[in-house]
DNA sequence: CGGGGTTCATCCAGACACTTGACAAAGGCC
DNA sequence: GGCCTTTGTCAAGTGTCTGGATGAACCCCG
C-alpha cells in the first residue's frame, strides 16, 4: 500500500499558482481582481503570483480594460509562446512531431515512415525528430510528450508493451529525459488523444471518455480533469473485450474482439465482401477502380446511397455504442467523444452510435449524455502528448498543481 | 465550469492531519518516528499533530515500545471508540441503523420493517432510528451516514429518485442535519457498500469495484480509495445496461437489461420453470416442500449436484462476468468484490464470474484481476454508511483530507 | 472642474504551519 | 561508565496566505 504524500507549503503555492495560471488561460485576458474573484484568492496572493509569472516570462500585462465604476482593471494574459513543448505521435507506420505552444497551436511538424524499422531504429528516429526541432528553442523548451500504441506506464514512461513498434520494456521516458534534459510524459495514444479533447477543445468537461476507432479501438478515460491510467495502465483498452460470441479471430489471439467488428478493417472486410457480390452497387464500382477498398470510398458508397454500406457500417457502429452504454452504466459520464478514420464516417455511423448506447442505458443515466465527434483541432496524439506535458508541469488540466511533480 | 478550488494553509494542515491519523488507523500502535518516516512529515510536525488528536480524544499513548538501539519509542493508539457514527441502510423492506465506531465494530443495531408505509412515515421512522441511538453518544456522535436505493447527489445528500421507497428529490442530507445538528452523508447503497469494502476489509485497494447482486445488480466504483459518482451520481448502475436483444422485461421498462438476466429473480424464475419441468430433481423436491423457491433452495440444489440448477446459476454467473469483462477494459481495475444475495450462491456461480470475465477480456490486463467475494464484515451498506462519514470527516479513506469539507 | 464613491493594485503586519538544527531523555552496547 | 543511537520536543527561521490600510485611477454628478 502506498501511503498518501504530505502537504507542504509548496504544494500550496504551486496549486495557487496553477490556478492562477489556469485562470488566465481559460479566462485571459482577465484582471488581477477577476482572477481573485474567480479562484477565491486573495487580491494579495494573486498579485504576487502573478509577479512571478510575469517574471517568468509566462504572462504580461495588456494595458487597461474598462472600468466598471472604479479603477480601470489591468488586463493579464498569457504569452502563448512563451513555452514550446514537443509532441510525438508514435504511429505504427510513421512518426510525428510537432512543436506547440501552449494553447496547442502547432509551429512546426516533422514525420518520418518507420515501416520496417526495428525497435533500435525507430528510437533513432525518435532522438532525430527531437533533435530536429529542438534546436534553437531549448531555452523555452518545456518538455517532450509522447503518444504510443501499446500499453504505457505513465508514472515512469515505460513502455511495456507495444508489439506494432517492436518495443517492450522499454523505459523511453528515462531514456528522453537522459538524452534531452527536460520533462518528458509518456502515455497510450488513445488516452494521450483524451486529454488533448479536455485541454484543447474549449471546454473542459472534468469526465469524458474519447473513444480512438480506426484500425485500433481503444479509449481514454478523463476523470477530474485528469487522465485515468487504472491499475495497470490499461484503462481505455476496450478494443479487446469480447462482444461476440463465435466471433472472428483478433490479433491479439482471442475471438470476437470488439476490434473485429468495429474497426476498420471490419468494415473494408465485409464492404469488399459486399463489393464482389453486387459489382454494379456503388461499392461494387468503386472496388473496381483501384486495388481495393479505403474508408473514403465507404464514405462515398454511404453518400451514393448504397443501402449495403449502410448497414455494414451501421452494424460497426451499433457495436461502439454498446460499449458506450456499458461505459454509462459503469461510469455515469455525460461527455463521450469519438475520433479516429471510422468516426471520419460522419452521420450513419455516429447515429448508430448514438441510437445504440440510449438504448442500452438506463434512460435516466444517459438522457444527459452527449456524443459527439472530436473537434477538429488538428492531429489529436500530437496534441495530447503536448497536453500530456502542459497538464504535469503547469497544471493546466485537472485540479491544477497538488501534485509532487508540479511543486518541483 | 466550476474552476477548482484554492489551497490554504489549513488545508495544508488538515491533509497532514489526517494523514496521522490514517497512519493511526491503518498500523497502530506506532511511535510518532514511525509515523513521520511513514508519512514523510517531519517528527516535529507529527508531535504536534499528535498533541491535537491526544487533546481531542482520539488517540492516546499506550507506553513504550522496544527500542531499535536507541530510546524507546512511546506507542500511540487510535481509540476506536472516540467518535461513534450512525450507519443507516434504508433497504426496501427494513430500515436498518447501527452505532458504529472508528473501526467498524458495531455498538448496537436496530431495525424497522417499512413495508407499506408511504413515503412521509419512511422519513419519520428515519428520525426515530436515529433518536433512538443517538441519545446518550452526541458527544461523541460524529455523524450520520445513509446508504439508500436510488440514484443519490452525494454533495448535497439529495435523493433523486428511489422508487422502492416513495422518494423523489428528497434532501435527506439537509433534512437531518437540520434536525439533528451533525454532519450528514448520503450515497446510493452499493456506492456506500463498496467504501465499506475499501476501508474495513483490512487491505486498501486504492481501485476496486464493488458489485452487488441480489434482487438488483448495482455496483460500487472506488478510485484512488475514493468513491466515484459520475457526472449525475450514477456511476455503478449496470443493472439496466441492456445485455441481452429481446431479452424479457425489467422493472425498469427496458428489456433484456443485465438485472433481467443476473438477478436472484432471474434465478428462481427459472428455477422454478425446471422444478415444475422435473419435480424428481433436487430443485423440484425443494419446491414441493413449500410456497416457493428461495436463493437457499438453489444453493441446497447445487450442493445435491444438480445440473439444471447448476447450468441456471452458471448462465447468470456469466452474464455478471460480461459486465466485469467491460469494467476491466475501461478501468483496468484489479480488484472486483461481489456481494449480495445471489453473490451468497458462492463456487458455481463465482466460478462461472470469473472464466467469463476473464474469457472476456485481454488477457495483458486480466491476468492480475482478483474476482472475489466479500469478505465477511457485516451489513455492508450500514458500515458503507459509516465509511462515508468517516472518510467525509477524518479523511480515512482516499487521498486524506484535501477536500474543503475535511477543512471545516 | 472638483468632490465623492468605487474599484484596482500594492504594502505591511500578523497568523499559520512546516523546516531546520539542537538538545535532553532513554535505551543498548562494549 | 562512556559512547552511540533513537526518540521526542523546543526554539528559531522560512514560506505563504490573510486582512486591513493606502494610494492610484476611474466614473458620475453637481
Amino acid at each position: 500500500m502506498t501511503f498518501p504524500s504530505k502537504a507542504t507549503h509548496q504544494q500550496t503555492r504551486a496549486h495557487n499558482a496553477a490556478l492562477v495560471l489556469r485562470a488566465l488561460y481559460d479566462f485571459g485576458p482577465i484582471s488581477r481582481a477577476d482572477v481573485a474573484r474567480l479562484s477565491g484568492l486573495t487580491r494579495t496572493t494573486v498579485g504576487d503570483v502573478v509577479g512571478t509569472l510575469i517574471e517568468d516570462g509566462l504572462a504580461r500585462e495588456i494595458g487597461r480594460g474598462p472600468s466598471t465604476g472604479g479603477k480601470a482593471p489591468i488586463l493579464l494574459e498569457l504569452i502563448d509562446g512563451a513555452r514550446l513543448v514537443i509532441g510525438l505521435d508514435l504511429g505504427e507506420n510513421e512518426f510525428r512531431a510537432a512543436l506547440v505552444d501552449l494553447r496547442g497551436q502547432v509551429q512546426r511538424t516533422i514525420d518520418r515512415p518507420v515501416i520496417g524499422l526495428g525497435g533500435d531504429e525507430r528510437l533513432g528516429v525518435v532522438h532525430e525528430l527531437i533533435d530536429a526541432l529542438s534546436t534553437g528553442s531549448r531555452a523555452t523548451l518545456l518538455g517532450i510528450g509522447v503518444g504510443t500504441p501499446g500499453i504505457v506506464d505513465a508514472a515512469t514512461g515505460t513502455i511495456r508493451w507495444a508489439v506494432s513498434l517492436d518495443w517492450q520494456d522499454l523505459p523511453l521516458g528515462e531514456i528522453l529525459r537522459a538524452r534531452h534534459g527536460v520533462p518528458v510524459e509518456v502515455a497510450n495514444d488513445s488516452r494521450a488523444a483524451a486529454l488533448a479533447i479536455e485541454l484543447f477543445s474549449g471546454q473542459r468537461r472534468s469526465n469524458l471518455v474519447a473513444i480512438r476507432v480506426g484500425l485500433g479501438v481503444g479509449a481514454g478515460v478523463v476523470l477530474g480533469g485528469e487522465l485515468f491510467h487504472g491499475d495497470g495502465f490499461g484503462a481505455g483498452e476496450i478494443g479487446h473485450v469480447v462482444v461476440e460470441d463465435d466471433g472472428s479471430e483478433c490479433r491479439c489471439g482471442r475471438f470476437g474482439c470488439l476490434e473485429t467488428v468495429a474497426n476498420s478493417r471490419a468494415i473494408l472486410e465485409q464492404a469488399t465482401r459486399a463489393a464482389r457480390t453486387d459489382p454494379e452497387s456503388p461499392l461494387g464500382r468503386r472496388l473496381a477502380r483501384g486495388t481495393g477498398l479505403s474508408l473514403e470510398d465507404v464514405r462515398g458508397a454511404l453518400d451514393d446511397g448504397d443501402e449495403t454500406a449502410r448497414r455494414i457500417v451501421v452494424t460497426a457502429g451499433r457495436f461502439v455504442g454498446r460499449a458506450i452504454a456499458g461505459m454509462i452504466g459503469v461510469l455515469d459520464i455525460e461527455h463521450v467523444v469519438l475520433h479516429g478514420s471510422v468516426a471520419q464516417l460522419g452521420e450513419p455511423w455516429l447515429a448508430a452510435v448514438r441510437d445504440e448506447a440510449r438504448r442500452r442505458s438506463l434512460g435516466l443515466l444517459s438522457k444527459d449524455v452527449s456524443i459527439e465527434l472530436a473537434p477538429p483541432i488538428g492531429d489529436l496524439v500530437v496534441m495530447g502528448a503536448s497536453a500530456l506535458l502542459l497538464t504535469a508541469e503547469l497544471g493546466l488540466a485537472g485540479t491544477a498543481g497538488l501534485t509532487p511533480r508540479a511543486a518541483a
